[in-house]
Parts: structure tokens; C-alpha cells; sequence
RNA sequence: GGUGCGGUGGCGGAGAGGCUACGCACCGGCCUGCAAAGCCGUGUACACCGGUUCGAAUCCGGUCCGCACCUCCA
């Protein structure tokens, strides 16, 4: 079976060959820790999760890379309003991040660099593209020259023309051409800076992840992840950038040979912002629901449409995940360890339906049919589907994680519950009714099963 | 204005020329002291207008509407 991914880059859905099969080397762009982080940031990194564990299905070695941006003039702002050290800013958002994302079983990436310890590869990188004529010096800041690369564009598929009917930025002073980016930008005495050939300064927005993608994947690799909204400027600059270095002119190819971008989460149709103020943050969203609820929601749609995120889709989510663990209970409470059951025809199915494009909806799809069909079993054991549902539950990342179940014990509640059975027992309905209802009234949800009666605190 | 992505049943969301996914919700039934859960079952759909075809949600032409990017953004 082949993998397909589609490649913005030439718009088509194409076969996924690795340039070496030994190990598929995938980069993606990752946050910039400042501030919590949000529903879209979970989204890209959710789904890039995901095309990892797929790919790991059918190559043995895969290098992700993801970035963690730690020098930035929203740090510098955010730092500064906050009253606390870059450095400490930095490293709570970080940490918060990675936490955030373990929650919503998100596999750390194999590397995670970050740019403050990469300024050195920085400079050597904007010095080859000065020594290759792709850029200049200008009143201590390195420019970009846009025009010397021919292939700008590509990606986002804008003429020159077109940029420069559409551009709103003034053109600065150090700047020849007015889509001409910063490389490097000199920094004054309270901003943070590194020594460099051109002053004391900082780099520009782009080039760490040319720069940390070359140092830890080497170029040309095979994918490179990111939303939408980075398409331009900054993959097309990136493209310019990491091409010029190799040499000038070279063909985007030369830097990664897929594009894969992820599409936006709206709320309420709207994009989320900050002016907005519908900015829904991952910390937030799991003071009141698992990991993998959001989870679920995020890969609910393919992940190239636009998701919008609505007051139901948790709560959908969540029930629709209740009623998968429900069917599959004993899955969870047995363990199977089997390599990857690449010769179940069911798991198949599944594995296929990702296998075109990260197919999650119809992937979903699938696992209800398993699921119905292991139900309507007569002996409802059938080891191929267990097995197919169990894999496909780990791979999708929503299997239910073998949490201790806290057993809070609270006297007064056991002692209503106990006295409500009793009445039950003697056919006393009526007081058993009333004192379901004042566990209620304390916000405690009862529910007789085989098992006995057992309650939840609602919230 | 330019570029790109879309408009599918009450909602979410696949599919992509005939076999009308799937989930959530609704409704009916079974079960249950009640409730919940579970089980069985029914229904409703492809933005609009033309065209091609024996047959179109799916192809072609046009219209309308939405969203995103072009400025920091996942």
C-alpha cells in the first residue's frame, strides 16, 4: 500500500517516496513560547503527530523535527509587559507546551530545537547567501534580495506584480525591494542579541528554521509541516532562503520535496484572535475534558478543511468517545501486544483510509464499522477485530490511557448510595428517588449497573 | 483587487457518474421500579441555474454565498 500526501507546493495528492527509505526526515514549524498555547497550535501539532505514526507503519526510521522558537519581537514585548526574563518566559511556555501536548498524546519530536541555540548556524547560513549575491548588507541589517531568487513564489503562487499591488508594509529605509525580508537586524542595548559579522543583533523571523532544518535533517528532506497561514510569507521564504544557500536559483526541490499544510480551526466561523477574544486555549479546554475528546475533535475533519470549533463539537466528541470505550471495554482491559497486524484485513481498511491523505473522518468511519461488527458477533470475540480496533484506537492516538482511577472516598455519598439501595431492596422507590435527587443537588450523578451502583461527581 | 479552499440531511463530516459512509441528535421499540447506559429499527441530503448522459451530489458551463492568505499568526 502506498501513502499519499498532498503536496501544496504542486497542488496534487502524490505517492510518498522518501529519499531514503532508512529514514523518512520530516520538519515541522513549531510554536513560538510566549503564551498558553491554542486550539490551532493543538491542531498542527496533532496532526503531525499523526502522519508520524503513520508513516512509522510502513518505514522503520523516521526523524521528526519540530522547532520551538524562543527568540522572537513578540518574546521581546511579551517579556518586557510581563516584567520576567526572556530566558524564564521561554522556558515556562516551553514546558507548558510540551505538557499540554503529552496530554493530548502528542509523541515529542525526536528533536526539538531551539533557535536561540542555533544562532551560529544562522549566521553561517546569511554569510553563504551574502557570498552567494542572495543578499545585503544595509545599515546593520542583512536583506533578502527577493529578485535574485527565481523561483519566489512558487509556493503561494503570487507574481511580483501581485505583491507589490498588495503590499501594505512601508518600504524601510535598509530595504532595496519592497518584499525584500530581514535576515539579521541590529539590536539595541535593552533587546537580546548575539554577536554577528553586521553588530550586535538578532535574526529575522525566517531563517531558524532554514537554518535548524538544514543542521538537524540536512536538505533535501522529505516533508515539511505547518498551517496554512505560513504559506506565505513564511515558507516561500523559507524556499528562498534554504535554496539561495545551496546555491542560487536552485529548485525548491532541493530543500524538502512535500508540503504539507494543515488548515485552520475556526470558532464560531471566525477566525480565532486575540483582538477577537475567541482564542481557545488547550489549558483551558482540559480543565474540563480529556485528552483525547480534544483529541478526537481536532481529527474529526481531514486535516487540510478548516475545523470550526463550536460549543457541541467537545461534547459530541466526548460522547462519541464514551460510546467507543464503551464497546470495546475488555479491549481495554486486556493487553495485546502484537507487532503491527499488517495482515488483519480490518486493520487494513483502516491503515488505507489514512493512507490517502490522512483520511481521520472516513479512518473514524471505519472504526464504527469494526466496532459494530464485533458488537453483532454472536460470540463478539473475534480476536482479528479486537485486534483491529486496538491497533487502530493506538495509531489514532485515542486509546484510553491506563489512568489510575481515583477513588475518592466520601462516607456521606457511600452511605446515601447504601441507603438508597436498601430502599430499592424494599420497594421504597419514592425514597429512593429523593435521594438521588439530593446526591444530585450535590452535583453527584448515580448510576445502577451490573457492577452495583456507582456515581460521578458532575461538574 | 489578487491567490487559494469550500458550500452534502437538525448538527459534525466522508464520498465522488448508478450500490444513497459514519458519528452526534431526533423519533419508535426492547430492556429497566425510575434514571442512565446498552441493544434493535426508521426518516430526512448533496447552494442555485443550465448542459452532457439511459442515469449526476459526483462531469462541463455559468451564478450566488462563505472562509482564509496577501501584515504578526498554527
Amino acid at each position: 500500500m502506498n501513502i499519499l500526501i498532498f503536496d501544496s507546493l504542486s497542488k496534487k495528492k502524490k505517492k510518498f517516496i522518501p529519499i531514503n527509505k532508512n529514514n523518512v526526515r520530516l520538519y515541522a514549524c513549531g510554536p513560538t513560547v510566549y503564551d498558553y498555547a491554542h486550539i490551532g497550535n493543538a491542531r498542527m501539532a496533532v496532526v503531525t503527530d499523526l502522519l508520524v505514526r503513520v508513516l512509522k507503519t510502513k518505514f522503520k526510521n523516521v526523524t521528526f523535527v519540530s522547532n520551538i522558537t524562543d527568540i522572537d519581537d513578540k518574546i521581546i514585548q511579551a517579556s518586557n509587559e510581563l516584567k520576567i526574563s526572556i530566558k524564564d518566559l521561554t522556558s515556562k511556555f516551553f514546558k507548558i507546551y510540551n505538557d499540554e501536548m503529552l496530554s493530548l498524546n502528542v509523541n515529542l519530536p525526536d528533536i526539538q530545537p531551539k533557535a536561540t541555540e542555533y544562532i551560529k548556524d544562522m549566521i553561517i547560513m546569511i554569510e553563504k547567501l551574502i557570498k552567494n549575491k542572495c543578499a545585503y548588507v544595509e545599515k546593520n541589517h542583512v536583506m533578502f534580495d527577493v529578485e535574485s531568487y527565481k523561483h519566489y513564489g512558487k509556493l503561494s503562487r503570487r507574481s511580483i506584480q501581485e505583491q507589490l499591488d498588495g503590499a501594505r508594509i512601508e518600504i524601510g529605509e535598509y530595504k532595496r525591494n519592497a518584499r525584500d525580508f530581514v535576515l539579521w537586524k541590529p539590536s539595541d542595548d535593552n533587546q537580546p542579541g548575539w554577536i554577528s559579522p553586521w553588530g550586535r543583533g538578532r535574526p529575522g523571523w525566517h531563517i531558524e528554521c532554514s537554518a535548524m532544518s538544514k543542521k538537524c535533517l540536512g536538505t533535501p528532506f522529505d516533508i515539511h509541516c505547518g498551517g496554512v497561514d505560513l504559506t506565505f510569507p513564511h515558507h516561500e521564504n523559507e524556499i528562498a532562503q534554504s535554496c539561495s544557500a545551496i546555491q542560487p536559483n536552485a529548485e525548491p526541490g532541493k530543500f524538502c520535496r512535500y508540503w504539507f499544510h494543515n488548515g485552520f480551526v475556526t470558532y464560531n466561523g471566525e477566525k480565532m484572535s486575540k483582538s477577537l477574544g475567541n482564542i481557545k486555549l488547550v489549558n483551558d479546554l482540559l480543565k474540563k475534558y480529556d485528552g483525547e475528546t480534544i483529541r478526537l475533535c481536532l481529527i474529526s475533519a481531514q486535516y487540510r478543511q478548516p475545523l470550526n470549533w463550536t460549543k457541541d463539537i467537545l461534547e459530541q466528541s466526548k460522547t462519541t468517545l464514551n460510546r467507543i470505550y464503551k464497546n470495546s471495554k475488555e479491549i481495554h482491559n486486556e493487553r495485546y501486544e502484537f507487532p503491527l497486524p499488517l495482515e488483519n484485513e480490518f486493520f487494513l481498511e483502516f491503515l488505507e483510509s489514512l493512507y490517502d491523505d490522512l483520511n481521520t473522518p472516513k479512518a473514524l468511519g471505519i472504526l464504527s464499522k469494526l466496532i459494530n461488527l464485533k458488537k453483532n458477533k454472536s460470540n463478539g470475540n473475534d480476536i482479528k477485530l479486537i485486534q483491529a480496533i486496538n491497533e487502530s484506537l493506538k495509531l489514532l492516538g485515542i486509546s484510553k490511557k491506563a489512568k489510575p482511577i481515583k477513588k475518592i472516598y466520601s462516607e456521606s455519598i457511600e452511605m446515601l448510595i447504601e441507603e438508597r439501595n436498601k430502599a430499592r431492596k424494599e420497594k421504597n422507590f419514592d425514597k429512593a428517588d429523593e435521594i438521588r435527587e439530593k446526591l444530585k443537588s450535590q452535583k453527584i450523578e448515580i448510576e445502577d449497573t451490573q457492577e452495583g451502583t456507582v456515581w460521578k461527581k458532575l461538574d
